[in-house]
DNA sequence: TTAAAATATATGAAAATTAATATATATGAA
DNA sequence: TTCATATATATTAATTTTCATATATTTTAA
């Protein structure tokens, strides 16, 4: 039915498929509250782990997780580990129509985003990056 | 829960709402094939009956009726009855990062509706339009 | 004219399908 | 061991579809 660099038993939404993306596939994941918020934060904050978006968004570590991981199977994020975390980030495969309407909806609906980037900025102890060389 | 002119006693899917248009609300709308495939072509065409679509999209008249009705009860579609024809146009209340949205969707997945315009070609008799006067 | 019949669209209600969530537990790195 | 993340499984919730039927308009035939 599906496949995933990491697993091939999870039950997912019927949508999530192999490339390429289709304005469906793409559309029924940011049909979410909690997808969409991770979308459009990682894109303004060009990459987030797991436990910085639990705090923005006041969710559950499985739930962010869950929903990160169908992003990513579905082609709209990337991650890399970097020691104990994961950080997400936009995907480079994204097709340019998609990355216009993340920017666009963003761009236009600053109220809806606003709260989350505010309970970010609130957080501490926000793990550091490591310059990634020779990507 | 939700109110629109036409019935107060349907049950609609959660994200039907009175405005304005979250991007969660419209980004539900657009997560439906047939929902996606109907707001394209309108969008591409300005205005379309519901026979119209059913010929387009080959579904069923119901599935395409309960489906505008969704669309206009979110904003997304107005309708305008002419004689036995009910025609939907894009809502001219929708805002303007949702028309974009929309037209660059159209723009660069080209392959994806063309199917339906060409059997919308391919549809003898299609109701004649009247020209609206004194609107 | 009026009374069917035909055509187009809408919707109630049930069934079928699909998706989201919670809890417990597993994995992996420090 | 602890912290961060992933996932299996069961459960619940939401959405879509189907079928039957209702409503509105036009056409046809008396």
């Amino acid at each position: 039915m599906f496949n995933t660099a990491r697993s091939t038993r999870a039950l997912w939404p019927s949508y999530i498929q192999e490339s390429p993306l289709s304005p469906i596939q793409f559309y029924k994941c940011l049909a979410d509250e909690t997808r969409l918020r991770c979308m459009l934060l990682i894109q303004l904050e060009q990459e987030l782990c797991v436990c910085e978006l639990m705090r923005a968004l006041d969710e559950t570590q499985p739930k962010i997780s869950r929903h990160l991981a169908q992003l990513r199977q579905c082609g709209l994020l990337t991650d890399r580990r970097q020691g104990q975390w994961v950080f997400y980030s936009i995907s480079k495969t994204l097709p340019e129509w998609a990355l216009s309407v993340l920017s666009e909806t963003a761009r236009q609906n600053e109220d809806f985003i606003i709260i989350n980037q505010e309970q970010l900025q609130a957080m501490g102890d926000r793990p550091d990056r490591a310059v990634a060389c020779c990507v």
